[in-house]
DNA sequence: TTCGGATTGGACTGTCAAGTCCAGTCTGGT
DNA sequence: ACCAGACTGGACTTGACAGTCCAATCCGAA
């Protein structure tokens, strides 16, 4: 993240191992509560190797946590994500975020948005990198709007940004509700106003 | 909270203090950030008294600082909150939060909305309480859309229950984005939405 | 007044985590 | 083969924090 990334092949795999783990730890168990011992154990690293990838320490890794858990968000609702752009898509996007939520059995809620939580105001440069992550996220949502509103499934004074700001509102809230409630009900009901309030803005019909 | 509270009322009145002050250090820098010395030095207490009152130490501490910031919460949404029964009413509660925003600079979120992402995976008991109180916030909002169903202005078949949920669903992550990105689009957008969405079951007219 | 329990002060222990340091090993280019 | 720099191992320092312990003080009821 502060340009002394090169390094050999044997380095990238070593410290894309060190990102890899320490994304795992920090999901099930917080970012305070993941200190670099546990990712030394997790990977079979020394702490030298941690300092020596990481030389801004728990920071640094922490900040390349971010963007490798906003990947996988990302890939996890792949190819959904790139494609919302007919109620068809968006139905089957909200259900693969409860599909998901059941599957893990309500727990952890969503990565980026429990690492906001935890560290927005802890740290400038996180809370940065992680509001980049929700506009990125907010984008992927109004590209489909836009083009639904472009192809006029959509009504003209619909605004793709904003309604894609509210679902993501929606989205976030419901996880965190169901997290705590440990159940999908949280979640259902919020993306299901979200996609109805998007829904009062369809063109004509229904 | 385990029943070992009864005592005179200048312990009464140091236990008050300790939490208050707990209440605020766990507000602004989170549970795990706030060390039970901070406390000390915040209250002017001893670490004897701090197990005196808290005999389960930290967990048991943070369960009562959960009630405090919940009635907090609550006190500082009244006499709003109890009156939630028609849509002028809606719209002065929605302004309220986006003000209180503004005013604390976007910072912080909600107080128990941060401490459900911090607590809610790490200790069972702290995570129900929050889902308590997060049902109770809930039925405050549900009591009056009930009453505006039962008084004709919401349709026979809008679910208060619902609609409440979805608000809470919105109120907690425009917050939460609005405290990662330090603006009060969020929590206005998510709001509007919510609002607008509830207003979707408005009988007849509008 | 006097006594027992409530309350308080603060030193002390054990544990754990971040970060430093240096010596040793590996690797790729010449 | 050789060497500079990348990489690795692990001991060590420093500090913080939860929780323990015991002696001292306060206070209300008898």
């Amino acid at each position: 993240m502060d340009g002394n990334e090169p390094m050999t092949s044997r380095g990238r795999r070593t410290r894309a191992r060190i990102v890899d783990a320490a994304a795992d730890l920090v999901f099930e168990r917080g970012a305070a509560g993941s200190s670099l011992d546990d990712v030394r154990a997790a990977t079979g690293t020394s702490k030298s190797q941690l300092f020596h990838y990481f030389p801004g320490g728990k920071r640094e890794l922490l900040a390349a946590v971010v963007a490798c858990q906003t990947e996988r968000v990302f890939d996890a609702q792949r190819p959904a994500l790139d494609k919302l752009d007919s109620w068809a898509a968006l139905r089957r996007w909200r259900n693969g975020v409860i599909a998901l939520q059941r599957q893990l059995h309500c727990a952890g809620g969503c990565p980026i948005g429990s690492m906001a939580d935890e560290l927005a105001e802890h740290d400038p440069h996180l809370r940065s990198l992680l509001a980049e992550s929700f506009a990125t996220w907010q984008s992927y949502i109004e590209r489909g709007l836009a083009a639904m509103r472009d192809r006029g499934e959509l009504r003209r004074d619909a605004d793709p940004a904003t309604l894609a700001l509210a679902t993501m509102a929606a989205l976030q809230g419901g996880l965190l509700l169901t997290k705590t409630t440990r159940t999908t009900r949280p979640i259902e009901v919020a993306l299901d106003a979200a996609l109805a309030h998007v829904r009062s803005f369809a063109a004509s019909s229904r």
